[in-house]
DNA sequence: CTGAGTTTCGAAAACGTTTTCGTGTTTATA
DNA sequence: TATAAACACGAAAACGTTTTCGAAACTCAG
């Protein structure tokens, strides 16, 4: 690669200072008209631009902020990203991305990576080891030095930052209530294992709506999936067992899509004797037959929230008290629900 | 942001040199013993890591690999960026995302802003915009100067410099082929405007296996779909006509999967009255009714296909000679095209 | 012609690091 | 005891930029 074009090399084309050269570019009026324009048609036509990892260093600031999430691969996270990246870029900010891979080591080395200096801020989910291992001394180290760090969507409440959910227990909650409105009595529910906070918050949502609803709850009902093995056999107990339940709701839109592909396999008519809801991000729900209900999670407006409230944080815009976005939730329905009589 | 420690202050710390703090804490054998103890304690104590912005200036060197695609919310740009990031992060390079969003204005202000020193090379994948204005100054601007670029999926070929595409045309021609098979004799295709390179490179794959098979092209059932424009709506024109066509190949997933509910809301028998078949790469096509066979496209190995060609340039493994890497591509039958007499 | 003011430029510090080279002190050897 | 070698450290340059401050040189009024 061709050396770039530095001050220096302009300086020493015309026998002039660095700093000449620097005034001159920017138009300082301490540089004669003449000069300055003979060195603006230089630098011009050599296409010079100032090195940015020198302005970095010297404004110690980098404009560019950190991303870290468990998966690019993911509907809802490239959506989250998304948000960000079109947050920052309107505020003059880059995003560097790293994937963390559900990895409490590869996070902890993402971490020590993003925080040398070359990134303003860092925005990140947590992984799902390190919600399992609970051990957050990573995130500790940063806040200690009030690090700009803002948590979205698989948070710690712990941690003392500004963080952004979508409103899971609403959510579940408005899905379960629509559910026993079209008449469900025994719900489903297929959600995440403990550790994995959104997870544990739809289920208090699901909790709530049948309580209120004079629903006794039945543990059996609760299914806890293990996402590191096969959901296909998983999800197959929950429909392939004498009595199936007549609803379910799925704290994912993979847990529904395959719900609703072995219903259907097991000739389960949708929504008449099986009606599916799920939390989904992605365009599956759309085009399985029939469409899937969702809760809707807006994850491009969860990206803005966290990039702008992690740059009001780098600018100082906003400091001391954490603030906690709740970005809120709705439902979609679609004839997965929908009973057609 | 509490400011982090330095050599000069731990210098300052101990009366010493910075030089001397600087060859302590790589265990120089020039500093005592006991003086290099003292410091490492010291820098330990206060979780001191070298400043990389400092390093990436004095090294000239960044470690980061910028990359330009059209779209994030995009399972196969998100599946290549997951290619790119692993084979980076493996090489010790990070990974700093920009998305152009098919604007070519954003497309260029994106390569100026990753081109002044914060990349040591670019991976880019051509905005639609790009592709129909047909102006690629910007990447010749960088070519001229040496400097690392990989183009991959939406590539142009006049451009000098390494680049990594899936065999587009072989995978349409073994799609095409396969419905040929299974009896289909008026096949439709559903490819993008002709701009778009992946889509007439597809066409072609279709073109040749018809004529090999004796079957006479119909210009008719080759629709070129408006990307900005409702899908649905144009594709409806496709089956909702007085002879539709037996079969479809669709050039994306989203295409395939419209069709697919288009022809069953026609009350459309799959695949006996038409079989359908997609270039799919997301996770639509599993969960259809029936699901979709599908082109599948390698995304991880495009990525880090690209990533090594890059890596390679960078590091000077590779000079002159540019490449064009080849990702073959596979048929995944599923039963939109698997007739089940 | 002198003093003040203006114009035009350069030196140097600063950001944080690494590395080469030099220098002073100590130790060992003849 | 003189000399060489080993040891322990510092100064300074380099990466590329911006900015403050100082200083020449020039202009102009009195």
């Amino acid at each position: 690669m061709k050396p770039r074009i530095t001050l220096k090399k302009i300086a020493s084309e015309f026998g002039v200072s660095i700093s000449t050269v620097s005034k001159a570019l920017k138009d300082s009026h301490e540089i004669s008209e003449e000069t300055r324009e003979k060195i603006k048609a230089f630098a011009d036509y050599y296409n010079y631009k100032p090195n940015s990892l020198a302005l970095q260093l010297r404004n110690q600031k980098t404009s560019v902020i950190g991303v870290i999430i468990p998966e690019i691969v993911h509907h809802f996270f490239s959506t989250v990203i998304n948000g960000i990246e079109q947050y920052a870029t309107k505020k003059g900010y880059n995003v560097m991305v790293c994937v963390s891979n559900e990895s409490y080591e590869k996070e902890v080395s993402n971490f020590s990576v993003l925080t040398n200096g070359s990134v303003d801020g860092l925005i990140v989910s947590i992984a799902r080891e390190t919600q399992q291992k609970n051990d957050y001394s990573h995130f500790e180290g940063l806040i200690k030095d009030d690090f700009p760090l803002v948590l979205f969507d698989r948070i710690n409440e712990n941690l003392a930052c500004d963080k952004v959910i979508i409103d899971d227990a609403g959510g579940a909650y408005k899905a379960t209530n629509h559910l026993i409105e079209i008449g469900s009595e025994k719900i489903a529910l297929l959600t995440t294992q403990d550790f994995i906070t959104v997870g544990s918050l739809r289920k208090e949502g699901y909790l709530k709506s049948l309580r209120q609803n004079g629903i006794e709850v039945d543990e059996n009902l609760i299914y806890k999936i293990d996402d590191t093995k096969d959901l296909y056999e998983q999800i197959k107990k929950v429909i392939f067992v004498n009595n199936p339940p007549d609803a379910i709701l799925a704290v994912n839109e993979i847990y529904a899509a395959n719900a609703l592909k072995i219903a259907k396999e097991r000739k389960l008519s949708i929504p008449k004797d099986i009606a599916i809801i799920g939390f989904t991000d992605g365009l599956i729900s759309e085009f399985t037959y029939p469409p899937l209900s969702e809760v809707v999670q807006h994850g491009f407006e969860m990206g803005q929230q966290a990039a702008e409230l992690l740059i009001k944080r780098i600018e100082q815009i906003s400091q001391g008290e954490f603030r906690k976005e709740v970005i809120s939730t709705n439902l979609k329905i679609r004839k997965s629900t929908l009973s057609t009589d």
